[in-house]
DNA sequence: CGCACTTTGTGCATTTCTTCACAAACCCCT
DNA sequence: AGGGGTTTGTGAAGAAATGCACAAAGTGCG
């Protein structure tokens, strides 16, 4: 390509979401302190085909070295930057039943600049607890902490009935960002972006997959 | 997608993957005694457009009245069926950390058949403890457990370091089906269906759409 | 230096997924 | 019984994603 500007725009969203898979493969072989890799390398340590990988990795305007492979690190600071991982992403957790002190207590989620910063919980009970090194505040402080922390990711770990309640006082707070672990569809403003993790779905599907008459289909995330 | 990939049957994947979502709006829609939804309401509920509901269902040879709609309870019993729901599905969870205890105590797991049946974890300090109404077993049990329960869904909420081996021993005892929340690209053999739930993924594509550069960009999965 | 060898980047064909547009099918009312 | 009003089911078009095949671009050795 000509020029020092990168085609950073028009990044398909199917490689949108493989980018941080390759992200993580990379750092498995830095840490193992490998500095040049192939695309058959990494890809395989990704899980993906080498073709695609690279055809990903050309929608960045990323520029490996013809038959030598890819720098490692150079791969990785492109890899970060154009996932926008250069910087802090403060996260508050809403909902602290089970799964949200799970995430509240997780250290992969403090990896590549994201941090829990504030927890909520509409429940009296737990209002004041301690889970790790933060105290849960109550719904009606959400939208001043939000403000004060900059947070730009809320992630809903409420019942579903109470999901697209919290989801509303996040967008009105500020917050454009969600991950949303309840079942059920947000209806949320254009411009909000948001991923659902969904369990019961991923077992449903595994539930159809191991179908006598269906074994072997495969329908696609297997990773 | 390593160790999934296999011959195709007749209903996309795309059109599996939504399944599980329409079959909860259908709930939602039961538990509110209504008996008939159009594909518009349906769609709404579910989160998608009702042209995409109507294609979908057209594959599983489904038959709404025209006119009409589709009757709720009917609907219902032809995605349970079509998802092979009308069974018991045991499940076993390997790794009994944060994660692990809040997938066993989670109740939306009893729905729709899945049951945890057994847990496992190799660390000699947790073997023996009683989460839920469950003995956390030891790993050597695990060949002999799954195969007198008949485990049919191993979840693996271990370090993504002990995951391929956990991946191993569940499959060397005989299942089939794995939900990996563990960040690896697990290498399983043909015929072995797996999903994997990859927090850092979804917070990294979250942080993409983020950026300001992109700002509205849609990378799907948003509900 | 030039030749043999390797591995990337990408145009193109193919497959899969989504959306459109409309005929077919059905209910209900008169 | 027939006509008007709905809503489904689906072929066909369009968009997106994947996989193939190979030229381009680099390394390193003789
Ligand atoms: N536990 C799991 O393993 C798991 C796995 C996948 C998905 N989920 C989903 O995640 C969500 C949480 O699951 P859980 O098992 O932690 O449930 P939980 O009942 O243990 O916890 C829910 C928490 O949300 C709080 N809450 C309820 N309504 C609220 C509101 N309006 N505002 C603020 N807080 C509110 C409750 O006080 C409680 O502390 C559910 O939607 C569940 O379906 C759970
Ligand atoms: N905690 C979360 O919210 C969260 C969210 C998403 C993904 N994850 C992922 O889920 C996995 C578990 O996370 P966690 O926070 O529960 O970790 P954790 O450290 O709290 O628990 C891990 C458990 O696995 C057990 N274990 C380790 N090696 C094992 C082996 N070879 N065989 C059997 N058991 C073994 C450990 O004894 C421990 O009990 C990790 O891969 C993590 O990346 C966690």
């Amino acid at each position: 390509m000509v020029g020092t500007l990168a085609p950073r725009r028009d990044i398909p969203s199917a490689t949108v979401s493989r980018l941080p898979v390759y992200l993580r493969a990379l750092h498995e072989f830095a840490t193992r302190d490998v500095t040049r890799v192939s695309s058959e390398e990494l890809a395989a340590q990704a899980g993906v085909r080498p073709t695609q990988l690279r055809k990903d990795l050309s929608h960045l305007g990323s520029h490996g070295v013809r038959g030598v492979g890819y720098d490692v690190g150079r791969l990785t600071a492109e890899l970060t930057n154009a996932l926008g991982l250069n910087r802090s992403w403060p996260v508050a957790v809403v909902g602290m039943g089970n799964l949200g002190r799970a995430l509240a207590a997780y250290s992969g989620f403090a990896t590549e600049g994201f941090h829990v910063e504030a927890l909520f919980d509409h429940d009296p009970s737990v209002i004041g607890d301690l889970v790790g090194r933060h105290r849960i505040a109550s719904m009606g402080e959400l939208t001043d902490v939000v403000a004060r922390l900059g947070i730009a990711i809320g992630v809903i770990a409420t019942p579903a009935n109470s999901a697209q309640d919290v989801a509303d006082a996040l967008v009105g707070a500020g917050v454009r960002a969600i991950l949303n672990f309840a079942p059920v569809a947000l209806a949320l403003p254009e411009g909000v972006a948001c991923r659902s993790v969904d369990l019961a779905t991923e077992l449903h599907v595994l539930a159809f997959l191991r179908q006598p008459e269906r074994v072997g289909a495969d329908v696609g995330r297997g990773q």
